[in-house]
DNA sequence: CAACTTTGGTGTAACGTTACATCAAACGTC
DNA sequence: GACGTTTGATGTAACGTTACACCAAAGTTG
């Protein structure tokens, strides 16, 4: 028994494949009677629709391709969920691949797409990305949206976080509570996103006239968080308060710094960013910049939704703010340390 | 200017279509200057296959379709990683979907897997799997294996884990370090696995005589985890271990035991499953039984080539065992609980 | 040199769907 | 009742690729 096509649903029906075709879709003018014929011998049959066909004939497709690096990362998983939360209401179905921050992979995860016909992308870009990337995906004409590193030159819509603002207002929070020493911590590239987290917890020690200032590296990981902020307050072991470059980097130095006999919240701040689920629930909570992922990620979605239906209209760039949510890891200076 | 077709390159190359298409498949049978030529004219003209048409015509794709519930637990996200690793070693792209538990969705989303073509499928199924997804896939053809939970009367591959010996050793072990009232934590359904490592649970206490036993439901996340766990505390104070069904409530256990003002490993001895990244760098690090997700998911991946490359060999069960891995989180039966 | 085989290549027909143009019959309208 | 419109349906071509059968020319064999 071979798989039915249309052909073998409209000959059981008694009707042509054209009128199957625009019974199964809802298009065209049906009568009630050969409607329901053709529903009829589709269900009798088990009609799968193939949508390889369909996609290539009409041009169109539902199925949204994303490309992004470190899937396990709980904040990219969070978003993920809701951009695919929101597009399945809308009708599409979204697969994701990981590039891992490899270049190569990146442009043949973006290539993959195209290739298959993804009716559009959604685009955590590397932060060297090659050219030949983004020139294919131009000339492919699949509608894009890139999301958290804004490209130069980039003809594509945006999505992205209110960086500078946010670093700012943490570290600014932090010089009001006191402290005075405190550094960036985690990250570790050029990173565009960094960059700008980096400028806002500056441009606050600037505007408070405090010129000390440590930019400390480390990979996005509870682990690496760990490892660097034992040597960092090793060798500064001035420092009263952190910024970091995200909740993972951040919950890794909470250990850290409990295993040092020291108090988050009480003998050290620490600030996170993103608010991951964790870090409500860390011992002690952590202190975060907030921006609920399963929003942003309908917001993306939503971006790429208006593009693909109206090709037309003009690009938009979307900054989406984060708050600063005051939890136990982060309290006023003390005037003695106990270290 | 339009997108290349396999025309306009055979065209500019001065060849037939057909030898376009085998020179960039590396069939047939070619000379090395026409190759060479059209390979030239590929470039140029920026031309990218559509494999779209290409699985039509063929009716072999390189895309492999995953089913799965909540990406988000990193769990799931990290046997996802070790997948599509494996997958992508061997030429397949790998895409995944969430039914979040849900029913109706899960068909969809398989439904939808065949729809589009997908070479091969990975899925997790939910506890009560319709029989119109069985049947559906069955019917489809999509070589499939299934991950975890067994489905009764399946004519699929299948990759689970030694689930009853694990809690067996993990039960037995507490056993052995002197703990009498030892519960059985988390999971909250009739789930075939949490069925298993119950069942382990139950023979361990059953083999040594201890008649004491408790079930205690909750919903797989830490933060459920750890709403449960201090009910749970609350209701049955002699309780001093937990078999866990999972590191996240496991973790979220952790949290409440210490906001209780007891130390994990000390007074109340836990013990998770499936030994997540955060396990080992948890305050205290977490003991837990291992089956290291990725490799898993690359052992899943090699059973589902195995079958796309081999229809007709006969079902294959592959049975992972998991390690105890004892940390700080468990420790011997105390004499004289703080409590 | 006749009879094969190999080399390098071509043309045509599918795969399963949808777009589009077309049509007969029934229905309104004045 | 002549003319325009709506209804319900159809046939054909196309989307871009690969499978397959076929072919001419060159090379090999005895």
């Amino acid at each position: 028994m071979k798989k039915a096509n249309l052909k073998t649903v409209a000959v059981t029906a008694g009707v042509s494949v054209t009128t199957a075709s625009q019974v199964l879709r809802g298009t065209g003018r049906i009568s009630e009677t050969t409607a329901h014929r053709v529903l009829k011998a589709a269900e009798q049959l088990n009609y799968i629709r193939d949508n390889r066909a369909a996609s290539m004939r009409s041009g169109k497709s539902n199925e949204i391709g994303m490309v992004v690096h470190h899937i396990i990362n709980p904040f990219n998983a969070e978003v993920i969920s809701g951009v695919s939360e929101y597009l399945n209401e809308q009708g599409y179905f979204v697969s994701v691949l990981d590039s891992q921050l490899e270049n190569e992979k990146e442009f043949q995860n973006l290539e993959a797409f195209v290739s298959h016909g993804r009716s559009g992308l959604i685009w955590v870009p590397t932060n060297n990305v090659s050219d030949k990337s983004l020139e294919m995906l131009v000339r492919s004409r699949v509608p894009t949206v890139t999301f958290l590193r804004q490209l130069e030159n980039s003809p594509f819509d945006h999505v992205g976080i209110q960086n500078q603002q946010a670093t700012w207002a943490a570290t600014n929070h932090l010089i009001k509570q006191g402290h005075r020493h405190i550094a960036y911590f985690g990250g570790i590239d050029h990173a565009q996103v960094r960059a700008e987290r980096i400028a806002g917890y500056q441009q606050a020690l600037a505007d408070q006239n405090i010129d000390v200032q440590l930019v400390w590296d480390c990979v996005d990981s509870k682990l690496a968080g760990l490892e660097a902020a034992e040597l960092l307050f090793k060798e500064h072991p001035q420092i009263t308060a952190l910024v970091c470059n995200g909740d993972m980097v951040a919950l890794g130095a909470c250990v850290a710094v409990k295993r040092m006999g020291v108090l988050p919240g009480d003998d050290v701040s620490i600030i996170g960013f993103d608010d991951i689920s964790d870090a409500a629930i860390a011992d002690p909570p952590l202190s975060t910049l907030g921006i609920c992922p399963r929003v942003l990620g309908r917001t993306l979605a939503k971006v790429l939704v208006e593009r693909i239906r109206y090709p037309e209209i003009s690009r938009a760039i979307t900054s989406v703010a984060a708050d600063l949510i005051l939890r136990g890891s982060t309290g006023p200076m003390k005037e003695v340390s106990h270290r």
